[in-house]
DNA sequence: TGTTATAGTGTAATCGGTATCAACTCACCT
DNA sequence: AGGTGAGTTGATACCGATTACACTATAACA
């Protein structure tokens, strides 16, 4: 049972006052500079480290940042919050997890319970939280909303731009020709399902091809959808030469459905996903998707909400997917 | 700027001292049943919530606990960091997670800090600690290691048993008719990849096949390496009609190097991974691997060190992994 | 030569709980 | 009647930091 090294130690052995070693600790005020050595070394030579909630009590400060996740376990989610870990690393903060199980009223208790151990600042990650409790908890805490884009948050909102890199999928199939195009969604009233279909559709009219609403399936990001995706697909009898997914897990049940069926990828029907998981680089064919750079907007959350907890200026990093070429695409034959 | 409820506003609204208070919010000594309602009911009204660091810093108690992970964004260790969250959702702890990225100097640092945040328990996900700092560690606080297997710690370990594992991978191929059967390790000075190599030896010796060094390819866990092994098998010429790859993530990675070069899975080689990954399901042809009940573990390893900090009894729960057929095995052709 | 910042320091109050201690009530026994 | 013990209760010290405040010394300024 070594007792803790305290700051009133410290300060006996430097023989000042322990407001003094609370100066230094903190450089609120300046210190001589003999004195502020002689601290230095005391506190190195007994091995000081501070107490946390003796020092949160009186500050009011924690120095942990809550991190609120979605459903912990799906690729790209992970990496966005491997990126606040990252982030936060050298830094004195340190993250607190909780996840919301993409459930709002989960995830509005789970805030609760982060707010109620006082971080200082919050990221959710993917929110499904309701804009009237968000609207709150932007007034009570530094809030960034990650992976999502909310609007009326644009200053507080990591997010890449759904609608666009919808558009940018589906304008590559068009592109090498592709007329048929199938889609499979995301969870339906997800927002980043609803832009990633806005974009199809955006790209199909202004390249004068008619949306066929049958060609549309409604998936939900498990595998299991993407597979049950061209089933239905196949079952409606509409053709298609190829499938954007509105992810890569999607995706890659779409391909073992085709793969079931004897329908080879890419040469009788091109496959698009979304995300760059790092399977996709592995599977067969080697996946074309979307690469959304999970981890640089978890870094990039970790910085910008400490600049935001310090108050200091800050603008957000606009980060870009961009589609990256494999081997699950090429021109109808 | 609405300050805080605290247990002296509850006191006094329910004219009742601090310290009858404070024994209502925690059990400790029998109260009044009448007090005790006008306590409880006061506290509903006002909406009190504890101060965690007056808390922490009179107890000495945090309530959180610490998880150490390994490498955040790998497949398997994110289902058991998962399986911790969800283990904690219901009680009052929460977890700190702070990454090692694999390197005993960094993991040391790590725990370091997150015993300087008080955490009440460690949890440590695919530890690379040095035994001697481990043995302090103990000494210090409880601590739970996760998905890999240390000696001497065998009460305070959860995982899987990688030597019977890397048999039963083997002995299924053995079992098809395989005889020139190919393994890519994990990273080489891992616990893991040591055993899962080591059961592969015992189950080739066990039916009287050599083992043949030339078909045992290093790897390191990532697909990068599946592919470069199968490239480097092939070159050396040795002729194989199977791969056990130690994880999913190489079994992929093979599975390419395969496709790459023509050659048919299963009927020219069978491929085997190790974890299950949730990718396994849905990959062409879907791979036989080994399951590994990961996020059953994380939730094991919550419950158990929750014991172990509030000194209840605690048995390590006996997790299994077992094998799942799926298609990339067959019997040569 | 006052006057006024500015650097530098210590004392003591404070943050919001927990825990020790003394004391008081009311059976219940001898 | 006196003692014992269990059930209850409030005062108060304490956990270990931050910070408001008072105060000194010294430099800068008009």
């Amino acid at each position: 049972m070594k007792k803790n090294v305290t700051i009133s130690d410290i300060a006996a052995h430097a023989n000042v006052s322990k407001s003094t070693v609370s100066r230094v600790l903190n450089d609120t005020t300046p210190v001589n500079e003999e004195k502020r050595q002689a601290v230095l070394a005391a506190m190195k030579e007994m091995n000081f480290e501070p107490n946390i909630f003796a020092r949160g009590l009186a500050s009011g400060q924690s120095y942990t940042v809550g991190v609120v996740t979605q459903n912990l376990g799906s690729p790209f989610y992970d990496s966005i919050s491997q990126g606040v870990v990252t982030g936060l690393a050298d830094t004195n903060y340190s993250p607190i997890f909780a996840d919301g199980q993409w459930q709002p009223d989960i995830g509005k208790a789970v805030v609760k319970t982060l707010i109620g151990r006082m971080v200082d600042g919050l990221i959710v990650i993917g929110s499904r939280l309701k804009p009237d409790f968000l609207e709150d908890l932007k007034q009570t805490i530094p809030t960034l909303l990650v992976g999502t884009q909310v609007e009326g948050w644009e200053n507080r909102c990591l997010y890449i731009d759904n609608e666009q890199s919808g558009w940018e999928a589906t304008q590559h199939l068009i592109e090498l020709g592709h007329t048929q195009i199938a889609h499979i969604t995301g969870i339906a009233d997800h927002q980043d399902s609803i832009r990633r279909l806005n974009g199809y559709r955006r790209a199909l009219k202004e390249a004068n091809i008619e949306v066929n609403e049958d060609l549309i399936y409604e998936g939900n990001f498990d595998g299991e959808s993407g597979l049950a995706g061209v089933e239905t697909l196949l079952k409606r009898g509409k053709p298609f030469t190829a499938i954007f997914a509105a992810n890569d897990t999607m995706a890659f049940g779409a391909r073992l459905g085709l793969y079931r069926r004897g329908i080879r990828v890419p040469e009788d029907v091109s496959v698009v996903g979304f995300d760059d998981q790092n399977e996709a680089a592995f599977v067969t064919p080697p996946l074309t998707t979307i690469r959304q750079p999970a981890e640089e907007i978890g870094i990039a959350a970790a910085e910008t909400l400490l600049k935001l907890i310090n108050k200091k200026d800050y603008e957000i990093k606009k980060l870009k997917a961009k589609l990256v070429l494999r081997e699950s695409t090429c021109a109808p034959q």
